[in-house]
RNA sequence: GCUGGAGUAGCGCAGUCGGUAGCGCAACUGAUUCGUAAUCAGUAGGUCAGGGGUUCAAGUCCCCUCUCCAGCUCCA
């Protein structure tokens, strides 16, 4: 048995023995229902007549340790649905999964003792002392539906950790509270990097500090895809319904939209008004009428001035496009934008910078006659590769083939996913990414890119994705060589993602000590006395002269302070300057990371320094100044 | 939206049985003028998330709302 066959049999053992200690605490009522195994440990869900809460760790744990001591040994049964049936009688969830098995199907049970029967597809151990040596913890209890979906039972999930030893379960827990130190919300609010305030749920406020790696992300986009041909436009962030209308947003999108009610839209109801539903969530819900007071202010979602705040880009694009005619000769075009979009989300959604009300993308709409497609992916491709080695993470990508409800020509789709794996296999190699049959949206294929940050994790952050659907609604075309009209393919990318989600990303990459370029001061300043100030201020002009983000503490507090502050701040480089250094023309440099200083650096020398590093856009501190 | 937790000074937190609102850091004032991660002393700072209720008395008990967190579900 290899180590993770051995990992998933015990952990799956684990499951077993934990809902039997859950049985054996809270009584024979308890309605177990599921308990798969998972990355760091495994779950069991369940419907316990009492709340579990942290206090009752302890006793779970206790009482599994206790079932494991008594090496009982497990048994494996076949058994036939009707038996099955009647084994689990009382046990709503376990009826439900043998009445959803096909009919003839052999099914599969554990005793663990002579007490508890699982239902289970196995394989487990043989002897419960098998379980002696693993180390388990109970992570947290958390709410669950029965079979994710919301509308059924709530259940209890509790989530175990289990490794195979204690030094794994150790080295585990310290990876959690490596993350917890790493997250970007603490670290955002000791850095002063950005903030929320509950009068705009889910809407970062950019702080200086913030605003300033912000601009930097959006300056290396832009500069990137200048050079691959791409143009810059910026449009209404608020659009007449008309606009969505045509989209397609209204129909699929409205629930995740801000309304902008017009003028029209407000009504006065001094009276009776009908077809009030109670309930907007369900669809059943009679309407009813409804006596409002007098002056009662309503507004009407469908009057002609009705508007919304945009939730993405590709509907201005496209009446970009539209405002001329286009020839062949013209494409591709490449309108890219930074617009703020806004998505309403449901209320428990939103998290920190990785899940927002309100954001900006590197978003791109690409004008393409078909036979361009497989070129244009590939520079697409080019762009992510360079932008995500400057920030230091790998990424892996996946490929969303077509889906059931697929709409347009099943040819065109065909020949576009042909051409995505073509790109895809040159890249990559064949296998070299993973392929998501059935999984592309239904206006067209799409690449998805996972990167990988500093502990491991991935995050969805890139996006290539055509459409052959919205050049349709919009009713787009170029005129071909041959002088016949025809409809252009409109290419939907993102490389960063959200700025928001990837900016949350790298704060906890980088753990807020962020490479030289995109730190938001990137030199801090420490005259020793007072005296020193106006040396300090020539060194501070010198560098800011030479493009580099530049802070000096003037105040009269004592040195340690001041170094102490910008240490906190992660400041790269933190100049220590005095009278040797007025003297000479020279700095003292603390580099970050290091307990090394530099000293007697020559000015003109490290002003030199800090314009690689930006230029370069390194992610290296450089250590010494030659 | 659902389950569970939380919201007290700018930040991090304490506040017991319901009985005058606390600590550390930061800020401000004064002294100190300092060579590499916290100088000393003093001062000021509060609608205890918001609203309602119980009570002689509410940060504390009850109800409603908002926001945040851990998950679920959904997503970039």
């Amino acid at each position: 048995m290899d180590k993770q066959e051995f990992l998933e049999v015990y952990r799956h053992s684990l499951a077993h023995i934990l809902a039997k200690a859950v049985i054996e605490i809270y009584g024979k009522e308890v309605q177990y229902a599921i308990g798969p195994q998972i990355d760091d440990g495994c779950y069991y869900d369940f419907l316990i007549p009492a709340s579990v809460g942290e206090a009752d760790f302890a006793a779970i744990e206790e009482k599994m340790r206790e079932i494991i001591k008594r090496r009982e040994p497990w048994t494996r049964q076949e058994v036939s649905k009707d038996e099955a049936l009647k084994l689990f009688e009382g046990q709503k969830f376990k009826t439900e999964l043998i009445n959803d098995l096909p009919e003839g199907e052999i099914i599969t049970i554990y005793k663990t003792g002579d007490d508890f029967t699982d239902l289970c597809r196995g394989p487990h151990v043989e002897n419960s002392q098998e379980l002696m040596n693993v180390a388990y913890r109970i992570r947290s209890v958390s709410g669950a539906y029965w079979r994710g979906d919301e509308k059924r039972d709530s259940l209890q999930r509790i989530y175990l950790y289990a490794f195979p030893s204690r030094d794994e379960l150790k080295a585990h827990l310290k990876f959690i509270q490596e993350a917890l130190e790493r997250d970007h919300k603490k670290i955002g609010q000791e850095l002063s990097l950005f903030m929320f305030d509950e009068t705009a749920p889910g809407m970062p406020y950019w702080l200086p500090r913030g605003w300033r790696m912000y601009q930097e992300l959006l300056k290396f986009s832009r500069e990137l895809q200048e050079k691959h041909g791409y143009t810059e436009i910026a449009a209404p962030l608020v659009n007449n319904k008309k606009l969505w209308l045509i989209s397609g947003h209204w129909a699929h999108y409205l629930n995740n939209m801000f309304i902008v009610p017009g003028v029209e839209g407000f009504l006065r109801a001094d009276s009776e008004v009908a077809d009030v539903y109670p309930d907007i969530e369900d669809a059943d819900a009679a309407p009813r009428k409804v006596m409002l007071g007098k002056h009662t202010v309503i507004y009407n979602r469908e009057a002609v001035d009705t508007m919304a705040a945009k939730p993405m880009n590709c509907p201005n694009a496209m009446m970009t496009y539209k405002r001329t005619v286009h020839s062949y000769k013209e494409l591709p075009i490449r309108y890219s934008e930074y617009d703020v979009l806004h998505r309403k989300e449901k209320s428990g959604q939103m998290n920190g910078l990785f899940r927002v009300q309100e954001f900006r993308q590197d978003d791109d709409h690409t004008f393409v006659m078909e036979s361009q497609i497989e070129d244009e992916i590939a520079d697409i491709i080019a762009i992510a590769d360079e932008i995500y080695a400057t920030f230091g993470v790998t990424y892996r990508a996946e490929l969303s083939t077509r889906p059931d409800d697929f709409m347009g020509d099943i040819e065109v789709w065909n020949r576009a996913e042909a051409a995505l794996k073509r790109i895809l296999d040159n890249k990559y190699g064949e296998g070299g990414y993973e392929v998501n049959e059935g999984d592309g949206a239904f206006y067209g294929p799409k690449i998805d890119l996972q990167i990988k940050d500093a502990l491991g994790r991935e995050w969805q952050c890139g996006t290539i994705q055509l459409d052959f659907q919205l050049p349709h609604n919009f009713g787009l075309t170029y005129q071909d060589r041959d002088g016949s009209m025809q409809m252009p393919v409109v290419i939907h990318r993102a490389i960063y993602g959200s700025l928001e989600r990837f900016i949350g990303i790298i704060i906890e990459n980088f753990k807020g000590a962020f490479p030289f370029w995109l730190s938001p001061y990137q030199v801090g300043i420490v005259p020793i006395r007072t005296e020193h100030n106006e040396y300090a201020a020539r060194v501070a002009a010198a560098l800011a002269e030479a493009g580099v983000r530049v802070e000096v503490d003037d105040t009269d507090s004592n040195m340690k302070e001041k170094i102490k502050k910008y240490k906190n701040l992660k400041d790269p480089y933190i100049l220590v300057l005095g009278d040797k250094e007025a003297a000479e023309n020279t700095v003292s440099v603390n580099v970050r990371g290091s307990n090394k200083q530099l000293q007697g650096v020559p000015l003109d020398k490290f002003v030199k320094l800090c314009e690689k590093l930006n230029s370069e856009r390194s992610l290296e501190l450089a250590e010494n100044a030659d």
